[in-house]
DNA sequence: AGACAACCTGAAGTTACTATAGAGTCAACC
DNA sequence: GGTTGACTCTATAGTAACTTCAGGTTGTCT
């Protein structure tokens, strides 16, 4: 099949397709004489792997991690396991952060409940009075 | 003030600052005969400002359009409440894709409880099996 | 005078793609 | 045989919000 049908199997478009080729989560394919890339079922399962662990909002190097991991058939899987429940945290700890941001937008919303003259609303009073804090480490990927 | 004391009591970086002044958010102060920037306590205020609104995730254009709003003192603040509201909606929803995500990804884990082959490992097989769906739109800046 | 911290500009790197430009391939239709 | 149109190719630039780097200047201290 034809780089079109293929991005069309694992719900994505052809130019991801070829990023993920440059990226080296893909490998290279053959070519045709017309040096169109030419794939097979093999490169489906590879690309939807890949999608998958996106949706679930893997980086690119946890993929690319999970996917070296993958192709050691042999070995046990303690070190996947390992980069699964990292990323498990990292969404906790965005998690977490969230609705500690939610915590403090509710409260400042509750600073100026009507339309009233810009230089009394309470939000951007509230914005103007917050403590400024260092930004804190991220430990995770996740924006 | 010089501009590493101004990022000291911003609790950002003189790069950050720097960056901020190219990127419109902060304007461009005076300069000493030396071509060092010069900077007022209504530099801080604004810089505090910035960074408290980037403390709640808010995007440099949601930022940009805050300021602008805060610059018309006379006006209602019916904008900047809706800015904020909108805000707070985007952080709702990352919430609530993260939540689904975490479900997913502790079904995935209870897969696979022990090391074991990786050929039979169960998150490698669930990764492979998962419907591959397409990319959503997203309505948020909120990675 | 020499050392050193803090400052300057401009450009490139980061993540995971998306978009664009300009050219080539291929099957079908007239 | 020519042409249309869908699809493909490469290479480059753009996105967000910075960070890092290279290479040079200013100011202060001894």
């Amino acid at each position: 099949m034809k780089i079109g049908e293929l991005a069309q199997a694992a719900q994505c478009t052809v130019e991801t397709v070829r990023y993920y080729e440059k990226e080296g989560l893909l490998s290279a394919p053959a070519r045709t004489s017309g040096n169109f890339r030419i794939y097979g079922a093999e490169h489906v399962e590879r690309l939807r792997f890949i999608r998958n662990c996106r949706a679930l909002d893997m980086s690119q190097d946890e993929i690319h991690t999970l996917l070296a991991l993958a192709d050691k058939p042999a070995e046990d899987c303690g070190a996947i396991n390992a980069v699964f429940d990292q990323h498990i945290a990292h969404v906790d700890e965005r998690l977490r952060e969230l609705a500690q941001l939610k915590l403090q937008l509710d409260a400042l919303r509750t600073q100026c409940q009507t339309a009233q003259a810009v230089d009394d609303c309470g939000i951007l009073h509230g914005l103007a009075a917050m403590e400024t804090e260092p930004k804190q480490e991220r430990h995770t990927h996740l924006g």
